[in-house]
DNA sequence: CTTTTGTTTAACAATTTTGTTAAACTCAAA
DNA sequence: TTTGAGTTTAACAAAATTGTTAAACAAAAG
């Protein structure tokens, strides 16, 4: 027995998904995250096989990432201002460190057409558009669609951090100036939600 | 003299762009843009080179369609309100078609870091700016600095085009639900907007 | 009709990227 | 210390992608 586990295929899955997502260099090569996490490329093909398997690991682990930061959201018991307030700081936070996953998901999804579909989480969205819904119902949220809800909701924390590099240019930003706004942000969002 | 054009240089670009931008092929090669246009491979090396010549082409008009959309806008003499009901339709209307024309151009910047500062923009968006903090002033619009109130339009409009497939495979719906559910957005982020 | 110029193709070459093999190495356990 | 399983490396092979060349083809100009 033994696996002395030196914690180099976990490194290689982690530089990989340092360059997919937080770096957004969504072409790199096998070489490319070798030389990243300076082990040999031979090694790439030792844990994982070959590109594709590594891959798909990374992707699976990207849905599930992405949705068990929802799922946290979810499933909390708080009474909604303070989850949503709660969604807020952690799926910035989030998305800041990572704001590139979202893209590589949907990337990937582009590239085979097939497993598409995966856990369809769609159970905890319909509680969580029920839940919404009664939110309107008491006046506390404007009416509208649930689904526009969740819509403005994410796409007012995701949208300026996904397209960060253009904004910074548009702007004429640096990256301290833009995390600012960034912070600044997660108010904002909750008073634009809420009206 | 005479030059027969018979349109397949533009044919090669436009098929590029419909890869990139519309299907989100964004690691497309050259073979996959020559089979998508029905010519043979070599046509991509006789009328652009090589293919980074056609990226740089392809990422080049990409910025400056994006551009022009906003030109389009900015430069407009509307009352302001008007302006941006306009805008509202024309972004995404164009968005619909070119989805992922925006995650074209972060990740091309992404991979070559050079040319990242192209023609700057800063003047028409200074301007820009200036407009929405007046109407700040005169209370048309909840007071907020005003590179927060474009990012929350855009963010608005561009983020569930993005990111459709998710959002589809998330509400299990099929293309033409969401293109409903997009229509009626126009609606609603302009009343979001102006609360 | 012939020439000219631009277009298209097939065959080939070079490069890049990926995958495989066998041998060297390292550390824990016997 | 020797064994042995897992780890790392270099060298090699295969595949995929890109780039080049020369020749065939098509249409307008002379």
């Amino acid at each position: 027995m033994s696996t002395r586990d030196t914690g180099t295929e976990q490194l290689i899955k982690d530089t990989a998904k340092h360059l997919f997502f937080a770096e957004g260099k969504l072409h790199a090569t096998t070489q490319e995250i070798a030389d990243a996490a300076g082990v040999n490329r031979t090694l790439v093909n030792y844990y994982f096989r070959s590109r594709d398997i590594l891959f798909d690991q990374v992707f699976t682990e990207a849905q599930e990432g992405f949705s068990s930061t929802l799922d946290e959201v979810f499933r909390s018991s708080m009474p909604f201002k303070e989850k949503i307030r709660n969604l807020i700081h952690v799926f910035i936070d989030e998305t800041t460190k990572y704001p590139y996953r979202q893209l590589f998901i949907i990337t990937e999804m582009n590239r085979h057409v097939v497993f598409t579909a995966k856990k369809s989480r769609a159970k905890e969205v319909k509680i969580f558009l029920a839940e919404i819904q009664a939110e309107m119902d008491q006046g506390n949220v404007r009416q509208m669609e649930p689904k526009q809800f969740i819509m403005n909701l994410f796409a007012l924390m995701a949208y300026p951090l996904i397209t960060a590099p253009l904004h910074q240019a548009l702007f004429g930003m640096n990256d301290d100036e833009y995390a600012k706004l960034m912070e600044e942000r997660k108010e904002l969002i909750f008073e634009t939600i809420f009206r």
